[in-house]
Order: structure tokens, then sequence, then C-alpha cells
RNA sequence: GGAGGGGUACCAAAGCGGUCAAAUGGGGCGGGCUGUAAACCCGUUGACUUCGGUCUUCGAAGGUUCGAAUCCUUCCCCCUCCA
């Protein structure tokens, strides 16, 4: 087969839809183009739920095309309906730029810079959006739009079914967004815009707005909605979302996130979310232990946002966490006073310090259920003290609830 | 604008004067089995406690009562039907 971003944006999985396969097939073979993708900016870092799309991004950098990312400074004011059961919480502009610096930092590691040719374009919507005279824009953009139209698509047709209130708003959310297509097309001479599933309409609005404007084609393009195979949605788990930003999540949990996958998604999650050949992948599977694949799947991914080191103390960490049952550096340390132990103090109030538990109820309740343990010994005696004699000569305890959470109480 | 129905814990949903910190299901957390997986089984799921209890919580604010999630008043929000 052809070597080309689409065949492999197929073979890896990202491909759900796309507005003219074959044009835009040949024109990426005859040309490099430059695509964007929009990223809200509600909070001050993306998760593992955009990491595909930014994947597709690191994927038009290997064959030479131009990544455009989107920060929709100007959208995240809005507020995007699509998928949204209820009108979202509204930011101020303070906060989302903010959002925008944190986010952009992210995508610096994932996206390289070095050649001027692919090096990505960030832009944010807001220097376009906010310059906006409505009277022009609903003569020039809103005269293409027919509210017939608008109100079929999916993200309002939802909303008014379930007579969820939609604001004025909102409903102009999609507008914008074929506009931000449309400035993008005409600064940048960006003919493609990649997108998640839910947000086809407004890829497709961005097209038709391009070619009637303009007359001009222009493609979309969109990935689908990964579940996991337990058919939770990806990228939240119940303790959190899993941040791509290492002082919301550190790189430990990060791999962590990775190696429980479930045995089902972990080959999918390799063509997914590493930079690994499909083949390579294909050939692992036959030959690899599942929990091997989990590792690989845990280093690939770790490496690639936190670097190859974060990745390999992550693994030793956990070798040393499941394997050995000690104490590995990359667990979470938590600094504790010395006077706080020297006279003694409950084990309730200690692991309370480690922030393994929100109330003395809970600790409680994990000594009820075995689920506590100190330097690995479990722990029945809800009135047992805890003094300097608990902690090693490094002046480490660890603290475990369960198998997996873990952490390390030190004093300073 | 008129007539009804409803707002209960993370979610869904029972309770409709005391025995209600509130049934049940889902989710979460822990234990068992395993492989840091899935499935399954078990336990647990407001806070504080000297373990006797105490405090906060059933949309909001008042009121009735020895006693309110439960009754009354006002207000806010949601749903169904009619105009």
């Amino acid at each position: 087969m052809e070597n080309s971003y689409l065949t492999e944006f197929r073979s890896r999985g990202y491909f759900n839809q796309c507005t003219d396969e074959t044009a835009l097939s040949d024109l990426m073979s005859k040309t490099k183009i430059k695509a964007y993708i929009g990223f809200d900016c509600t909070a001050p870092s993306l998760h593992v739920g955009s990491l595909m799309q930014i994947m597709c991004l690191r994927l038009l950098q290997k064959y030479g095309h131009q990544p455009i990312v989107l920060l929709g400074g100007g959208t995240t004011l809005i507020g995007d309906p699509s998928g949204k059961e209820e009108t979202r919480k509204i930011l101020d502009k303070k906060e989302i730029d903010k959002n925008i610096k944190s986010i952009e930092n992210v995508f610096k590691i994932f996206l390289k810079s070095k050649s001027s040719k692919t090096k990505p374009i960030f832009v944010n919507n807001y220097s376009w959006l906010s310059k906006l005279n409505y009277i022009n824009f609903l003569r020039e953009i809103g005269k293409h739009f027919t509210i017939n139209k608008m109100l079929t698509f999916d993200s309002v047709k939802l909303r008014l079914e379930r007579e969820q209130s939609l604001s004025y708003m909102e409903f102009n959310y999609m507008m914008l967004q074929a506009y931000d297509f449309y400035e993008l097309h005409k600064r940048q001479k960006c003919v493609l815009q990649i997108g998640g599933s839910d947000q086809w309409g407004n890829i497709v609005n961005g097209t038709d707005l391009i070619k009637r404007k303009n007359n001009k084609q222009a493609y979309g393009l969109t990935t689908p909605l990964i579940t996991l195979s337990s058919g939770a949605k990806m990228g939240k788990t119940e303790k959190g979302a899993i941040w791509l930003n290492k002082k919301m999540l550190s790189p430990y949990d990060y791999w962590q996130f990775w190696r429980n996958t479930d045995d089902k998604d972990v080959v999918n999650f390799l063509k997914l979310f590493t930079d690994l050949d499909i083949e390579k992948i294909n050939n692992l599977k036959n030959n690899h232990n599942i929990n091997d694949l989990k590792i690989l799947l845990a280093n690939e991914a770790t490496t690639m946002l936190h670097g190859s080191k974060a990745a390999k103390d992550s693994e030793s960490t956990a070798q040393k966490t499941f394997g050995d049952k000690s104490i590995g550096k990359n667990l979470p340390i938590v600094k504790i006073k010395k006077n706080l132990i020297s006279n003694g103090v409950n084990i309730l109030d200690i692991v309370l310090q480690s922030k393994l538990a929100n109330s003395k109820g809970e600790v409680r309740r994990m000594i009820k259920n075995n689920g506590l343990k100190i330097n690995n010994e479990l722990i029945t005696d809800e009135s047992k003290i805890i003094d300097q004699n608990n902690f090693d000569n490094e002046n480490k305890m660890k603290v475990s609830h369960g198998k997996k959470q873990h952490v390390i109480l030190k004093i300073i």
C-alpha cells in the first residue's frame, strides 16, 4: 500500500469520516498542506481525551505537512454545545488566556519545531473573532447559514429534543467555528480541518462557507470517539482526568494510567497513541506477553510526553513497588515536619497527612477493609501510634492504600 | 396565562410525621481470585467522637409540632398537558 498520511491515518484507527477522501488524498500526495485542529481552552491542560487529536497533528509532520493549532480563546468564551447536555459554564477571558499559555506548552512537547516547513503554527481565534462587527458578520457570514439547516445539527437537535435550554450565544457557536476555518483558509491557506466525530457538523459548515464565499475547496476529516472496551470515555477516570500537564498529573501516574490499560485495548492504544510502526505492533502482538505490551505502551506514551528518563524512572518505580515492594523514587512524596511525629502520632492523622484519605472515617474504613499498609505491614489497629521508629534511615515511610496507591512520607 | 407532576446522597430512584445518615440499583473504594487485566464473589460508601454519642445533609427561606425528607406558607428551578 502506498505510504501516505491518509493511509497511515486509517491504519492507525484515526479515521472516522472525510468530506472527500479521494480528492484530499490526491491533493496531499501532490502538495504539502496545512491542516488545523481546534482545541477548547476550558481547562489549564488538555487530557488524554485530546491525545488522538494531537497524534493526528504529529502524523501531519511525519509526512511533511504543517499543523496549525487553533486555541479557541474566542470560541471558549461562547461554549460549544456539541456533545453537551447542559449549558457549560462560562469562563472569563483572563482565565482562558492563562489556560491557553499552559496548553501551548503541551503542544510544544508533542510537536517538533525544528523544520520551518512543518513546525506548528499557533493561532488564537480571539484575534479575529473579537474584531468582528456584528452587522457585517451577519451580512457576510450569517446570510450563508439557514436556520432550517442549523436546527438539524445534532448539537442543536439534541438540546431541543430534550428541551434543554440552548442559548442564542451557544447557537452561534457553529457559525463561529465555520468562520474560523474560513479565516484560516484565507490567512494561512489552510485546506483541512480535523476534529473528533462530534465536530463533523461544525467542520462541514466551514468547508461549505469557504466554498460559498470563495468558491474554494476545503476538506474535513474526523476521528472516531474512543471509548474503552468497558464503554467508558477515554481520558477520565474516577480519580480525575488524565492530564497531560505534569503539574496536574505526575509522570508516574501517567505511566500507571497506561500500564493499567484493559487487555482488550492494548493493541489499539499502541496504534493510536505511540509512534511505533503498525507492522511492528502487529508483530509484537503475536510474540509478546500482554503485560509486556502494557509496559511498552506506558513507556512509549510517557516518553513522548515526559521524556525517556521519566518513563524509565516510572517503570523502575513500578517494578520496585509491585515487584520488590520497596520504595521507588517516583512515588509521590509528602513532606512532614519532625515535630509532628516526635511524640508519636495516631495512625489516622498520619494517613490524613499522606492525602490518601480525606477524613478519619475514611481511614478507619480502610483499616477495617484491610486496605491500609505502613511499610508493607497491614494495619489492623486504628489506635496505632506512629513515631520515628517507623521511618527508615532516610526518614522515609511508605503508606499504601490498596495495591496501587502508595505515598512516601518523609520527615524534614 | 390556566391545570397538574416533580426537585432526596457521586448518579438513578424509594421513602411521604418518630424505628431515616435515609431502602434498592449503578458508580467509587477496599478485600478475595489473578497478571497492577477482564469476569466473578465479599465488604464498604456524610463528618467528628473519650465509641456513650454529637454535628451537618433530602431545591431555598420561614412556620406547625415534643419530634419534619415527610405537614403548612412564600420563593426558585424542572417536567407534562391546555391556551
